[in-house]
DNA sequence: ACAAAAGTGTTTACCCTACACCCATGC
DNA sequence: GCATGGGTGTAGGGTAAACACTTTTGT
């Protein structure tokens, strides 16, 4: 046995492990999953959601952002684990287990994508007939499902729009996301009472109708309540 | 590059993976996770979950269902995939990834753990102060977490108690989990207006007071509700 | 009889729903 | 003016919280 310092070679068989992140934005009233294409074997030339192996000094988080930042040119968003896949024919090159994350994106957050492909990454809509590499789809509609229970009960819904936005803006999202209509007036009451936004009607733009008030989320408000015991719920 | 069904050897470095397993069990108003005793370094005689490295031919959940029955006797319970930690240091002998799940187990299921060594495993309460090998610490916290958050919305607390059970059994069961007092007369209405349990009051046993009567969770009618569209919830 | 625990009922307040309506703006 | 979309008000139904009360059983 070696000691607890010295390093050790097991006998047990390794599979290898990569990281794969599913990233979602939202733009014209649409759930939209970023893809990258493929470049090398297998799946060559599919769509496939940004990820690769994990490095030997990094940990699966860090392997995520970094694929974030590499294959995407994203940063600073919200990530969190969704789930380990380890089926064993996930992949034709052999045992490969992947841990997958889901990211959620602000549109300012991928104007800005300087440097990334424009050929090998874009926005899909979720409903958009498209042929995935490897159990991506599989992966794609866990994604979808996390997403749609947790928006209901913690304020995510916020990382897919702009830092100012409207009630409209955010009902829209709601409704998109549910997949099922929500009173207006009742959605904004609801939202409007927990005292989680902070009101900027003063920069206003111009609409094709009446203007929508502008409003963006208070994070430390939020931190607040929650640290009382107060539980966000749609 | 290697053909799409030919063996392909990676150029990058292999983390080991293995599976963990917490499990937790109710006993006497008390909430509890099974530990093993470590025979073997590194952290030889301190409390481990039951876990080790998952094998070439077999998925994440076929490995945590083996651990489960190998090293803790147990067949047939609830197993979910918790959470999958990748940090650096969280094994001495070097890079180890794990993927935890959690398991609930119902009396009747550990009550014949037959050739399981009893001096090597053993049931802890969960504020039982003890000294856990690797970071199991910060895993068994996320499972009590996770557990805390589910059991309000989705019927897994019914995994924890016998098949036949009391109001009163789930009421405590509550109250516990949840680490709050729970009206006992607004709880059992709200549970038993969701129409879910099956009344066996004939078989009736002895208490120190009244007896309680005696239901059973109907697994098919959940299943039926939320087919279509019924949201458990306490 | 009394204590302990099971089970029931009642009141109140709040919240959610389903609408209807008003307001501001562009064409 | 009218269509469009933003924003507000309200009546009523339902349900959750708080708490008192009744029932059953062991000692």
């Amino acid at each position: 046995m070696a000691s607890s310092t010295e390093k050790y070679t097991y006998a047990y068989p390794r599979p290898a492990v990569t990281v794969d992140c599913v990233i979602f934005g939202f733009d014209k009233n649409q759930l939209k999953v970023l893809l990258t294409k493929r470049a090398i074997q297998p799946f060559l030339g599919k769509w496939a959601f940004p990820g690769g192996f994990i490095q030997e000094e990094e940990t699966a988080e860090d392997c995520a952002l970094r694929k974030l930042r590499e294959e995407a040119g994203l940063q600073n968003i919200f990530l969190e684990q969704l789930y380990t896949f380890s089926d064993l024919a996930r992949d034709p090159r052999g045992r490969v287990i992947s841990i997958a994350y889901y990211a959620l994106v602000k549109p300012e957050a991928y104007m800005l994508e300087a440097g990334v492909d424009i050929e090998a990454v874009r926005w899909f809509g979720i409903d958009e007939n498209k042929d995935l590499a490897f159990d991506h789809m599989q992966i794609l509609h866990t994604a979808i499902e996390r997403l749609k229970g947790k928006i209901r009960y913690q304020p995510i819904g916020f990382e897919l729009l702009p830092e100012q936005f409207t009630l409209p803006d955010l009902h829209n999202l709601y409704e998109t996301v549910l997949q099922r209509s929500i009173d207006r007036g009742n959605f904004r009451k609801k939202i409007l009472s927990m005292g989680l936004l902070i009101d900027h009607s003063d920069k206003q733009k111009d609409r094709r109708a009446r203007a929508a008030k502008i409003y963006s989320f208070d994070r430390v408000k939020y931190k607040e309540l929650t640290e009382s015991g107060f539980y966000f719920e749609i």
